[in-house]
DNA sequence: AGCGTAAGTAAGCAACGGATTACAAGCTAG
DNA sequence: CTAGCTTGTAATCCGTTGCTTACTTACGCT
């Protein structure tokens, strides 16, 4: 056959994983449970960098270190390796962040470029917009989640829509930043954005009537 | 061979195309300047309907009535399809706009499902915010036209990073309608959105310090 | 040790999708 | 009329991709 296109060799094929992922480096020798692990945290990685449509199986089994074949055994689908990247991400950020401060630890989370313990469930969300399947239900469930929170904060008729409205800039801004780039945004100081953008959101969603 | 699947017939195989724009439904014949431009129209729906990455060159082609090939022949690639899609889209609306209308131009234009004569752009740009290649890069450009429109409505000193904060809230309010359908955004009143969003956008833009 | 099961792997399948090619048909200049 | 360009078409190439399958290897148990 003529097509020998690099898939085989697996790069870094130092045995078991490259060390990605759970602190020690050791070798990790037919562990279906970190495997699982390693799969969904290369997964959230890719899908926050290129999206799920960008995002190719064989990519992220490389990235984990794994045979792609396992990523069915253990998920099922691509699909469904999306929705619990999804799931887990977006509901863990907004259980364990009280209302008052989730607008700016959420913005934060997106301003920092972190890398390492990074939120992924905002970018991967943004880089997927695409989608329409599953995919689509269960990002706009982790929506739903953090516009339930933010509503808490106002005392108007439309908390609702207010909360909706501030969601979508903090979706926006994540857009704009990390998706386009776009100067000066892109690299502007974290902390002058969040003072804009709390002190306007604020006073949208305190301001009556 | 086996595979017989359902793309010979072109469904609706009434000659040259469906009608689809150009007002007078007639027949058209050899006419490269309007088959470019059918396609043209063809790419920007499905761009704005379902993103770059989930539309393909033969449904372009499908809808616009026309052979595929001829996409190739007359753009060189999809990318240069949607390249020319966007930059005939965005950059008509911001030019066709006073800097003080566009912000409520825009918004309202996002805000009604006129689909007729809708600017795809921005939903495009919405849908397709995976893609890298110099597909990022034309996307790059349209919103860097609508920021330096609206950085004129500021004279604080920090003018530019104020205009992408509303840029970003007029492109996550897209996102949260018409990509992920969440409500009550969603179906909300428009003039009730404008108000809001106007009203918080001004005091951001207004706000010095 | 040996056996059964779970974990891991290589190879491949079928479908798709972007792009190309070889060819047919129409318009126009000479 | 016809030569030669342009426009349109069908068929196909070829790499990719989600997913499956048939198989091998390691581990835990008795």
């Amino acid at each position: 056959m003529v097509t020998d296109h690099v898939n085989a060799p697996t790069e870094c094929s130092c045995v078991y994983g490259v060390g990605f992922m759970t602190s020690e480096r050791q070798v990790r020798k037919r562990d279906a449970a970190a495997t699982r692990e390693a799969l969904l945290q290369a997964a959230g990685t890719l899908f926050a960098e290129r999206g799920f449509d960008r995002t190719t199986v064989r990519d992220i089994a490389k990235l984990a270190g794994v045979n792609q074949a396992l990523l069915f055994r253990y998920f099922g689908s691509k699909e469904a390796v999306f929705e619990e990247v999804m799931a887990k991400g977006g509901f863990e950020q907004v259980a364990s962040t009280e209302p008052e401060r989730l607008l700016e630890t959420a913005l934060r989370s997106m301003l920092t470029r972190d890398d390492r313990n990074r939120d992924h469930s905002i970018a991967a969300y943004l880089r997927s917009s695409g989608s329409t399947g599953t995919n689509g239900e269960i990002r706009r469930q982790v929506g739903e989640e953090y516009a339930r929170a933010l509503a808490t904060l106002s005392d108007a008729e439309d908390a609702d829509l207010r909360a909706d409205l501030v969601l979508a800039w903090l979706l926006g801004i994540g857009l704009v930043r990390d998706v386009s780039g776009k100067e000066p945004l892109a690299s502007a100081d974290a902390d002058r954005v969040v003072e804009l953008v709390l002190g306007a959101a604020r006073s949208l969603l305190e301001r009556t009537g």
